[in-house]
DNA sequence: CCTTCGTCGTTGCCAGTGCGACTATCTGCT
DNA sequence: AGCAGATAGTCGCACTGGCAACGACGAAGG
């Protein structure tokens, strides 16, 4: 038998129980939503994380720098994302006038029709796997959550 | 000015938005914890979670087909995770009698010490960087929420 | 017994990512 | 103006992970 305590720096078997079902929840739906994205639109989710983040800038573009925070990957790793994406077709690269040390991505309207042609099928994905299992309350309770934690890092 | 409408397949504003919260919060929240093992510990989380499995497993050792599944990987994956923690001497492989297809993974006693190094770390950063910002309350409903979803996704 | 099919773990190959170093450029201070 | 330090993006390198194929073995049916 143990003693109960309050203690801050250790989680209880109720939190340690929250965050491993929140581990397993974010594993399972993510990897779900990338399969169904890539048999039914044969598009990887990060392409798509690119294109809505493209579509909902100012004049559709992006300096890298910005877009790497959006899409939480490392300005490395957009790089080479870039490179592939403007291989095929749905981002171009325009030098950014105000500071030439900078780089603009841009969609194409390729872009823009295969972000129109996966949202349905994204959209859906998140509805079915996880927005459809919540009730409205528990919406907003999570989402207040996870804006807490995330600005708690913002430190 | 659009129409209230229940849309099963097209998550609302709000939903999407926790939506995006619930990926920005995983992805934050990992990364930092991530950090902070290796860090402090010099221990990817990949090999943490690999000896918290085992060291709740009986015996201490586990399937490789199971273990896989519990840390989220797949099996070729595991074979050299499993490689690289042999080789640091944190477990060892054992054949199977039962089935002489199958190999165990057991925790040696130096991934023992290893763990009960890293764990102090490790569960301080998900008290301070998850459990501690939520109230009992929100994590009894947070484990609620994800069991639903992962469950969801079992069939 | 033996054939067929499924499963277990491993391996070759390849895609994707982060780190550190590098160049080019901007910013602030003197 | 000139210089030091910070910042933007790119590239070489190494690491990690998945997929498909493989050999070894178990299970079910004739």
């Amino acid at each position: 038998m143990q003693f109960m305590q309050a203690n801050l720096s250790r989680p209880s078997g109720q939190q340690l129980a929250a965050w491993r079902a929140f581990l397993t929840a974010h594993a399972r739906v993510t990897e779900r939503l990338e399969h169904e994205l890539a048999v039914e639109r044969n598009l990887p989710l990060a392409w798509y994380d690119v294109l809505v983040q493209l579509s909902e800038a100012p004049a559709r573009r992006l300096r890298m720098h910005d877009l790497a925070r959006a899409v939480l990957l490392s300005r490395a790793g957009l790089t080479r994302l870039v490179d592939r994406m403007t291989t095929a077709g749905f981002v171009e690269r325009t030098p950014c006038e105000e500071d030439r040390r900078g780089t603009y991505v841009a969609m194409t309207d390729e872009g823009r029709d295969a972000l129109a042609n996966a949202a349905p099928v994204h959209l859906r994905g998140i509805a079915e796997h996880f927005s459809g299992l919540l009730c409205e309350t528990e919406t907003a309770a999570l989402e207040g959550m996870m804006r807490r934690v995330v600005e708690a890092l913002g430190a």
